[in-house]
DNA sequence: CAGTGGTCTAGACCACATC
DNA sequence: ATGTGGTCTAGACCACTGG
């Protein structure tokens, strides 16, 4: 019955593109449950076992969460306990599972650096709001975060709105602006502390830290956030796991 | 015909369980093809379909590499441009593409420390190897790294015969002592140049570097490479994807 | 040409969640 | 009981590789 399209491209594909366009363009809201794969197939005319092809492909980018016996729902920031960790890569040295604390500083609207331009495909000078915050695990302060998203994404974003989140970052941003954080390429450098950081990390001035720059990107790959993070690695480390 | 097993793993699980048996046993080696999929599923008596979805599996986990009208291959070090970088993260600020070259200072025979040992899953004094090489991008000297080897795995290796092999180390490890690194886990932190350190990598004592922890691991995660780097990131970084 | 992996289908049955 | 995703099969055809 199918193969209508004389495309390039195998169906299963063109079926992950619809399906990611959809999630897209927000047709079902984060934490919601996408169609079954049997109405997905009657709608795009193809069989069960495509949309099974494709919806896989979705969910090993982590953009849809398959649950047996309920459905496929939306992936989201504001649950799973698994997903939290995606993105937050500092853990104790000595072992204990902790998450940390995020103490915001300041927020207020500014215009974007050359440098944030280029990390946000904007011009600079377009405006942007530059968020300051500090994470802390036990009250020990160990990362300093300066944020920076493009204005036009995040208009009402405020300190009182920031604080009154219960949730991660990423949480916020996803159910108060809509704006999915669903990947990050990231740099890793060691720096020597300057005045500022020393005080609010409390370690001296030219103690090494680590020093992480990070892109965020929703749908499309379009970078949403920069982010540069300086963290104290006395007591605590970065992990990665290479496959 | 099949589903003669009563198991209670899915078959295709059971059949990704038996083709990495093989592999971890050497059945095929480096670079080689294993058999076709309707070889495997005539072997194992289940459908195509089925060693199918084994077989992606596992070229999912980077063990095997499928090319379409070829068939099958074991993965290996020693070839692909694309799987080298896999576990060398560290790159240019300038955003350059170029590969290290590797200059071993010196390789040594010893005994477990506790550390080690427990890195590498051994037990204090086993004996172990201990090498110690330098990356150089552009003749400048960037990482520093001290590697320690079960000693039991890797008998023969002299500085000599390093020295000798053209290739990755882990290119050498695959095709001289047949110690297949898979994956790895990474702790990152920045601490402060020590005397030595500085030294071989030209930048003053106290200065920020950024410090790599690299447990390697090989079949059925048997960790076979403890690792501890050193990186002056000055004009260097280390990258990640968070995905 | 034959052999390989890649796609697609249709249908059966299983496992789990919910009512 | 029904609806969901999960597994498994059998067979057809496509796309690529190499003799």
């Amino acid at each position: 019955m199918p193969n209508a399209a004389p495309s390039f491209q195998p169906l299963y594909l063109q079926v992950k593109d619809l399906v990611e366009k959809s999630l897209a363009a927000g047709e079902w809201g984060p934490g919601a449950a996408i169609p079954s794969e049997a109405l997905l197939a009657q709608r795009f005319g193809v069989s069960q076992g495509t949309v099974r092809k494709a919806i896989d492909a979705i969910a090993a980018e982590n953009l849809v969460v398959r649950r047996q016996g309920k459905g496929t729902f939306v992936a989201t920031h504001t649950e799973e306990k698994s997903s939290l960790f995606r993105f937050l890569r500092i853990r104790r040295n000595d072992g204990r599972d902790e998450y940390p604390a995020s103490r915001i500083l300041d927020v207020r609207r500014g215009k974007a650096s050359v440098e944030a331009a280029r990390h946000l495909d904007l011009d600079p000078g377009d405006p942007v709001i530059l968020l300051r915050r500090v994470l802390e695990f036990s009250a020990e302060p160990v990362v300093l975060d300066d944020i920076t998203l493009p204005g036009a994404l995040f208009k009402g974003l405020t300190k009182a709105r920031a604080d009154a989140y219960r949730g991660s970052m990423y949480g916020l941003f996803e159910a108060q602006f809509g704006v999915r954080m669903l990947k990050a390429k990231e740099r890793l450098r060691a720096v020597a502390a300057d005045a500022a950081s020393a005080r609010i990390l409390k370690v001296r001035i030219g103690d090494p830290l680590l020093w992480v720059d990070r892109v965020t990107l929703t749908y499309a790959d379009r970078p949403v956030e920069w982010r540069r993070g300086l963290c104290a690695t006395r007591r605590f480390h970065y992990v990665n796991e290479l496959g």
